[in-house]
DNA sequence: TCTATTTTTTAGTTATGTCTAAAAAATATT
DNA sequence: AATATTTTTTAGACATAACTAAAAAATAGA
């Protein structure tokens, strides 16, 4: 078993290594609002219990072994996250400090009947996909509606920036994360969009087209 | 805010105090599986903390603060359970080790949203009362079905030795926490029971009368 | 390339919550 | 009542995971 400041490690680890090789001691401090070296600490220790690759002062990134934890932890959060929203009734925007603490929470019978209480849902109400109990995680392909091609259809997965007005607004029209919808056309004059939705055709303006992500299903 | 080992503590003091005025440290050592010394330490800065009344040598008990600390982590473990057995499916005999961990899960919003959830339930899956948000906790007055009068009546509320073959039993008889029950007359040659029961009557071993809690309603 | 700056590590400290061993107080036995 | 036993506390040690301050390595600038 791991501790729970080590999960976390890991965790942003995983979240800061993105695209990278490697993650310098001071991004992981500056993410974790630790000093630099209670992270030199952690990284050695994390080495040692072959989690992490780690050369001194070249920075460190994580093995086959350490990724599959941070992504067990990733799941358990979102999974946490899409309970707390759909269920409870939370707002998304502030569910994650709780998710933070239930995704510490070590049972993977829990985590098991809690994914199947759900439904098995594939993306989390912030539009992030939920990892996989063997550890793989849907590359996710999403694009801006305003980036969409005339005619492309996806899946509302998340929301860019989510101001209340927006979060209102969406509310009002009845327009879910899940959604589907399909781009018809962008008007020249304003940038508005002409979109499918519950199959009727509205438009929907500029702001809120640049602000809604989706996940075209043919790429 | 008080730490997980702090408020392990206190919901100890508060199951051992029951009935008595003072609760000696190696009884709290027992309970919990730890050294003497550490129990003087941790009472020394409960005491500190004005959640436990705390005299050298003689003892300790909780104060007013910190009761409704205990009784709150109680009511987060009783609404898990019961959210762990009513809602993922889990059987009521694994769900205290998970209850464990999510009872110290801090966040008033959760609480009230998972009881909301679960509509208030008064009662948790092992039959034991759950405390109010204002730290009031139900006088249960269980006893056993084979100790009602005749023509007495109640609801079952838990189940003194649940082997898995009474709980099979009563899951094909579709018997369940919280069903009301009525005890008709007890047959004198086997000490059977006639109930009635979602309406019918039936006929129970005194086997079964001696295993099933009931809460009676006038008394 | 040589120095200055930044980054990272090491060494030593602190708080929490446990432990063992020894001392002190309370209780039981004769 | 005096001694033996049990219970409880104190004193000192240890692991974890943070910290500060100083040293060492890497990087950037002249």
């Amino acid at each position: 078993m791991n501790t729970k400041s080590e999960e976390d490690y890991l965790k942003c680890l995983y979240h800061l290594q993105q695209g990278k090789k490697n993650v310098s001691t001071n991004e992981i401090a500056n993410y974790l609002s630790m000093k630099p070296s209670s992270v030199s600490d952690m990284l050695k220790k994390l080495a040692e219990k072959k989690c992490v690759n780690y050369l001194k002062y070249k920075g460190s990134s994580l093995t086959k072994k350490g990724k599959l934890i941070a992504l067990s932890v990733i799941r358990k959060h979102r999974l946490w996250e899409t309970f707390l929203v759909s269920k409870l009734g939370f707002s998304w925007s502030k569910v994650h400090n709780i998710a933070e603490q239930l995704e510490h929470v070590n049972s993977e019978e829990l985590i098991d009947k809690l994914d199947h209480f759900l439904a098995y849902p594939q993306i989390d109400p912030h539009g992030d996909p939920i990892p996989q109990k063997n550890g793989t995680i849907a590359e996710l392909n999403q694009k801006l509606l305003s980036e969409l091609k005339h005619g492309e259809e996806g899946i509302i997965t998340g929301i860019k920036k989510g101001t209340p007005s927006l979060l209102n607004f969406l509310d009002m029209k009845n327009i879910k994360l899940g959604d589907q919808i399909q781009l018809i056309s962008i008007l020249e004059f304003d940038q508005s969009a002409e979109v499918i939705i519950h199959e009727k055709t509205i438009n929907l303006s500029e702001k809120i087209c640049s602000n809604l992500l989706i996940e075209t299903l043919n790429d």
